[in-house]
DNA sequence: GCGACAG
DNA sequence: ATCTTGTCGC
């Protein structure tokens, strides 16, 4: 059989899709947050792992886990991550068996050139309240960092959240979120660890897959 | 003022 | 992201 082949991706038409889709991101938030769902892919070569924690807001007791594997095809481009792990992250989605209120995608919301990083693009095209926790920002045209805020254009669109060990995460809107609630759902998610907790399950999950996949 | 582009 | 060595802190 022939070796795996990277899927032909044309970068501009992405972004094309990326500015359509931005359209329809909504910043109308959820009435009530019961549940959160942490959803991270993890990579060797060309193998993904990917896992979705599911825990109830605010206790955070886990009441799901999911796991997906599969291959990727498509490359790692800054801004366009969203078409790296969207096939992934569509599978945990599928898995899951309960609907969490929010789901905290690695990666940004509308804090990305177009407004549509992965988080934000995954809210958009399952129409579910998301949130980006990144541990890096995204550099653009236009990004100004003032005190704990993020600005583009004037506009807010990032939170800097301090976290454990001296680290911080940066937090972002998704699709039927807004910064605010954003943030203080990621606070609410901070236990012992730098990363929320539901996210840091859904990694080391994620990560240990890939090991015993070996 | 320069540089910093998610995973 | 992943890989790798060295260092720090519980």
């Amino acid at each position: 059989m022939r070796g795996w082949q990277r899927c032909p991706f044309d970068a501009s038409r992405a972004m094309e899709a990326q500015l359509s889709l931005a359209k329809r991101v909504s910043s109308t938030p959820p009435d009530k947050v019961t549940s959160v769902c942490g959803m991270d892919v993890s990579y060797m070569g060309d193998r993904g792992s990917g896992a979705a924690v599911v825990m109830t807001y605010p206790n955070l007791e886990v009441v799901e886990v999911r796991g997906v594997e599969g291959t990727v095809r498509v490359p790692y481009m800054p801004t366009l991550l969203a078409f790296r792990e969207m096939p992934l992250l569509a599978a945990l989605r599928a898995k899951l068996r309960t609907s969490p209120s929010v789901y905290i995608l690695n990666g940004h919301g509308v804090f990305h050139p177009r407004r549509l990083g992965s988080a934000a693009h995954f809210g958009v095209v399952f129409d579910v309240p998301t949130i980006g926790v990144a541990s890096t920002p995204l550099w653009f045209e236009g990004v100004q960092m003032t005190g704990c805020r993020f600005t583009v254009g004037g506009r807010d669109v990032a939170a800097v959240v301090p976290s454990h060990l001296g680290g911080k995460v940066y937090v972002s809107a998704g699709h039927k979120m807004t910064l605010n609630l954003a943030e203080e759902i990621v606070r609410g998610c901070i236990r012992g660890h730098r990363l929320p907790e539901p996210l840091f399950l859904a990694d080391s999950y994620s990560r240990r897959a890939l090991g015993g996949s070996l």
